[in-house]
DNA sequence: TGACAATATGTCATATCTGACATATTGTCA
DNA sequence: TGACAATATGTCAGATATGACATATTGTCA
């Protein structure tokens, strides 16, 4: 279970530190993770409500279709600045934001 | 009004971008900002509460002093994946950190 | 199935952030 | 007022994130 988590995220590049290698995920990395993951998932339903591809989007934000495309999986080498910057380029409020 | 908070900030050695230069802040720049402020508010106030002193809380998290002090003025170099990892580390829950 | 659009993954030079340090400013109490 | 603790500001080398590009994979429709 949490093992199997541990694996998820790991594939996805994250590196997780060794003093909770057995317990699991510290609190602070699996909240930090989530709450990015939850940024992702809005920022990809919020593009597939507008209709918009990863290509026109990333034009829109001055940003890369391969950047789009790694946010929204949320790879590690995205920041929340830029998932946050994203969300409110695409007219998300705070309240919305707050939701994850 | 307008002007003033752009001094304001300015002041803080944020860059204002020039196309809403006389009309102001585009709502996404500042809503950025106030995001950021709110964080670094939440992130004081939570110290204060602790009765740490910049110094100790910088120790605990593996920072400097002169880095708190900048998380807490929310100067422009610090990003919020810091703020966030930082009210996390302290103990934050994710509602607490979407009261923002 | 093939052909095309969309999305995902890998890499890299440049840009931005980070901790650390020095130093300045502010606060507080005698 | 002086002396000391706390906070703020400036700078910089090393660390991390970014956009861009190439390429791979997945989806979809005929």
């Amino acid at each position: 279970m949490k093992e199997k988590k541990k694996n998820i995220l790991e594939s996805k590049g994250y590196r997780v530190g060794s003093v909770g290698e057995f317990l699991g995920l510290s609190t602070e990395e699996s909240e930090y993770i989530e709450l990015k993951l939850a940024l992702s998932d809005a920022l990809a339903k919020r593009r597939k409500k507008s209709n918009l591809t990863q290509a026109q989007l990333a034009k829109m934000l001055k940003s890369s279709q391969s950047r789009i495309a790694k946010m929204e999986k949320g790879d590690p080498t995205v920041s929340v600045d830029l998932l946050v910057k994203s969300l409110l380029a695409m007219g998300a409020n705070k309240k919305s934001i707050a939701k994850a």
